[in-house]
RNA sequence: GUGGGUGUAGCUCAAUGGUCAGAGCACUGGACUGUGGCUCCAGGUGUUGGGGGUUCGAGUCCCCUCACUCACCCCA
């Protein structure tokens, strides 16, 4: 074979994009009852643009970026996520300065250069939210409402809600510090990874899947119990707005996200079903991400799901959307196959869905394909059919069936067009 | 970047180192001259991922390579 699909890319086709489209239309009717417009961002950026809001140090921009050298001598990056480019946007185009909230969500791909696996892909793609100037954290609950609703709307069950709060500017570093102080006397039992991550993040140590970490931060400082008043009084009006609208959910704090522009409220969305990687959704808080951009204080949240992920979640559970068609037309004779074709012409421009027999092709054999299309009804057009005026028409599911004159197929099938 | 697993027909998979590499599904035709699903019969398709080696003989054993896949890492 001369050329395939890169490594960790992928064709999406029939029957998977069937579930793709359902679940991009789930997210624009439920997004869309909460007040979230779509918003369409390039998918190339500045670097910076990523550089400075993912944070430095993170692995995405470390070593997963698709960054390349335009030819005027830009860096350029293809988006690996898609809340700095709205960020961005928003800022460039001063979209504070509309009335607050503004709401918005995007779909499309992401690109991280990273080793494929069950889940993780290096072209992705994701169904963002972002919801901007709203700092009091009944957004944070309208949020987890939408996913819920979403969810739903998609038939997907057993998923768990993880909150926490990883503080804001002011209480972070005294967190910080507790977490060093706790592992600084064990520091050498660590993974070498947690070793490298005391220096740079030490958050990251609370994420470590690593056994003996696990076991070796037992009793280790709880971020929750280092917020200042003001992020611990929204951490927990949060939680009553959550128990108000009856969202189960679990704290976990231990939850730490990957990229440094997250403040306050963080949450994933997980699941057990698909292996390695178990989050379908997450998101959190970013109140400094505007500011950092150049634009006036503003807070704001959002959060980001991966389409791969829930499409899988889909199939796992059964879920299968094959569309068939309205009407299958066989034919008989070279003359009824020409009527046959006028015939779905017609049909199709009133945008009812017609397949056509092999011309050429037993009868028995056209029937058998419209049976396997799950054609709804099937027309026949033979040189009987042609001598009487009249085709017949027959129903699979039931086998009922009858004729009719050539000149009443198209009002007979707009009365049964939809099923 | 590091480890493990798997590559055989369009798809899912068989084949102790030994004849011409086989099944099911799918497709077409027929049994049933123009009426689907069920059943039966018939029809053809392979660079066994690629390259090298061992052997009288390799789909099978060894080496290299490529691809896919799972996990670590990371994350949606």
């Amino acid at each position: 074979m001369k050329y395939s699909a890169l490594k960790g890319v992928h064709d999406i086709f029939p029957p998977d994009v069937y579930l793709w489209q359902d679940v991009e239309a789930a997210a624009r009717e439920v997004f869309s009852a909460y007040g979230f417009q779509e918003f369409r961002a390039p998918i190339i950026e500045s670097t910076d643009v990523f550089v400075r809001s993912i944070g430095e140090t993170t692995d995405i921009v470390e070593k997963e970026m698709y960054t390349f050298t335009d030819r005027a001598g830009r860096s350029i990056t293809l988006r690996p996520e898609g809340t700095a480019p709205v960020v961005r946007s928003y800022v460039e185009h001063h979209l504070y300065h509309l009335p607050a909230p503004q709401k918005f969500f995007y779909v499309g791909p992401m690109f991280r250069y990273e080793r494929p696996q069950a889940g993780r892909f290096r072209q992705f793609h994701q169904i963002g939210a972002e919801a901007f100037g709203i700092d009091e954290p009944r957004i944070d609950a309208e949020l987890l409402a939408m996913l819920r609703v979403f969810f739903e709307r998609l038939g997907l069950e057993e998923l768990n809600f993880e909150i926490n709060s990883i503080g804001c500017e002011g209480c972070r570093p005294n967190f910080r510090k507790a977490l060093r102080d706790f592992f600084s006397e064990k520091l050498d039992r660590f993974c070498p990874d947690c070793r490298r991550r005391y220096d740079q993040n030490p958050l990251r140590i609370l994420d470590c899947k690593v056994e003996a970490c696990r076991t070796l931060r037992d009793g280790a400082p709880r971020v929750t119990r280092f917020l200042c008043s003001a992020c611990a009084e929204h951490f927990g009006t949060f939680q009553s707005y959550l128990q108000l609208l009856a969202i189960p959910f679990t704290l976990n704090p231990e939850m730490v996200r990957g990229l440094d522009y997250y403040t306050r409220t963080t949450f994933e969305v997980t699941t057990k079903h698909l292996g390695a990687q178990n989050a379908v959704a997450a998101g959190g808080r970013y109140d400094r991400l505007v500011e950092d951009f150049g634009g006036p204080p503003t807070p704001a949240i959002g959060f980001a799901m991966g389409i791969e992920r829930i499409v899988a979640l889909l199939r796992e559970s059964g879920t299968t959307i094959i569309p068939s068609p309205v009407v299958f037309i066989a034919t008989v004779g070279e003359y009824a196959s020409k009527e046959g074709l006028a015939i779905a012409v017609r049909l199709r421009g009133r945008g009812i869905w017609t397949e056509l027999g092999y011309a050429g092709h037993s009868l028995k054999s056209q029937l058998r394909r419209a049976d396997r299309l799950s054609a709804r009804y099937v027309l026949i057009v033979g040189e009987d059919e042609m001598r009487s005026g009249k085709v017949q028409w027959k129903r699979l599911a039931d086998g009922s069936h009858g004729e009719m004159p050539f000149d009443e197929v198209d009002s007979f099938f707009m009365a049964r067009a939809e099923p």
